[in-house]
DNA sequence: GTCTATAATCCGATAGAC
DNA sequence: GTCTATCGGATTATAGAC
């Protein structure tokens, strides 16, 4: 029985709640790269980086970035060499778009957090593992991309990731912080438990089959997580 | 200042005990090939054998399994290209290769668990953090490689990528299970539990820059990751 | 804007001299 | 066993017709 294959984007209430709809986030990247491209009707500029993106990421569940041609880019997204071309600049602008849908989603759900939130480190820290584990549930391939490509970027895309990959755990790392100094979380090293709680939500979109396999759902599994940390973090 | 790249293989006390050196898992990868390659003196062929792979995993570093030339690697190695396909059948082979160590390393150190140990679930529990974090500080780059290609394996090598995760994650499983029969364990998920404790070990070797730059050893590490354990786990 | 045809290059793998 | 030369095919990207 062959598994249905997971959405690239899920059109839910929180994607729509946070622009992250995969209309919207193409729209965002027009503007952003719209003076590279050839085709200048944001109509159908905006059409063809969707079938483009589309196909990139669909192809990318199975193949590496480099591995899949442009013909087979071609092939997948239905637009033909010249009109792909035409759509996205080349190759490495194609994987700049990516990188960019990803920062530019962390940035809308995951760096502002409300007054009322942050005032209580509990909620802030379970805010944090919450709205990680919807961002990523609604852009999963997105972010397994991002992640499993990262090596082969060149060396300021690179760099770029590893900060983001900092800065998420500085998100964290504040949030520990000021249930140290409210004495409401008791922690032998701060730094380390939040350098440990990221790969545990990194997991979610990593090992999709998995908790998909088992009926998991994404409330379960933030569930599991903040249970694995309540024992340790909460004094 | 650049940082020392981190080295392929650590001809550490670990590694010598457990067959692990570079020259050892060339001499068995030479054993369990040897009818598929066309170089037969057995100095050579692991001698080229072990040039070959120490040139793939450098580049396996900033460079993905498909965008590594045959050309880069004979000159990376150099070896030439005739050298080259006489000493690994072809590139699919190659691929085989590292994946053909991945599984016989974790074989010798993980599966293994003496009566002893087996016999207090705590020590259980410690021993396999433990040895998993010493079998990847021994060989980080086999199993970054082997993570983080296996999306663009073949359907065979897919499935026995994914059958290895859910064998590592049975061996947590089993350790926990005994101490929640004993009484000394107090878990609200067993299978859960296990399932968040299988990246907190690959962490270990996936972001091995960020360890290494805060200066944390892998005993210092295994001591974080026991330490959240400990709060969640422990009755 | 989209198409087909093609330029220029590079790929994995083999053949055959030494 | 190792080398160089080379095959047939695939690659990214562009040119120019429609």
């Amino acid at each position: 029985m062959p598994a249905r294959a997971p959405p690239l984007t899920q059109d839910d209430a929180f994607a729509r709640e946070h622009g992250l709809t995969l209309k919207e986030l193409c729209e965002r990247l027009y503007h952003r790269h719209r003076d590279r491209m050839e085709v200048k009707k944001p109509r159908t500029a905006v059409a063809n980086l969707t079938r483009v993106l589309t196909a990139t990421l669909r192809m990318s569940e199975r193949h590496s970035f480099h591995e899949m041609s442009m013909r087979d880019l071609s092939r997948a997204s239905g637009l033909s060499i010249g009109a792909l071309y035409s759509s996205i600049r080349d190759k490495d602008t194609l994987l700049e778009m990516v990188l960019d849908v990803v920062s530019d989603a962390v940035d809308r759900v995951l760096v502002a957090v409300p007054e009322a939130v942050r005032a209580d480190p509990r909620v802030h820290l379970r805010w944090i593992v919450n709205r990680h584990i919807q961002l990523t549930e609604a852009l999963p391939a997105w972010f397994k991309f991002a992640y499993l490509e990262a090596k082969a970027f060149g060396p300021s895309a690179r760099k770029r990731a590893r900060q983001e990959e900092l800065a998420t755990e500085r998100l964290i790392r504040e949030a520990l912080d000021s249930g140290v100094r409210q004495g409401v979380f008791k922690l032998k090293d701060l730094e380390m438990t939040a350098a440990l709680i990221k790969p545990l939500l990194q997991e979610w979109y990593l090992k999709r089959w998995k908790y998909h396999q088992r009926g998991i759902s994404p409330e379960a599994y933030a569930d599991a997580v903040m249970n694995l940390l309540e024992g340790s973090v909460l004094g």
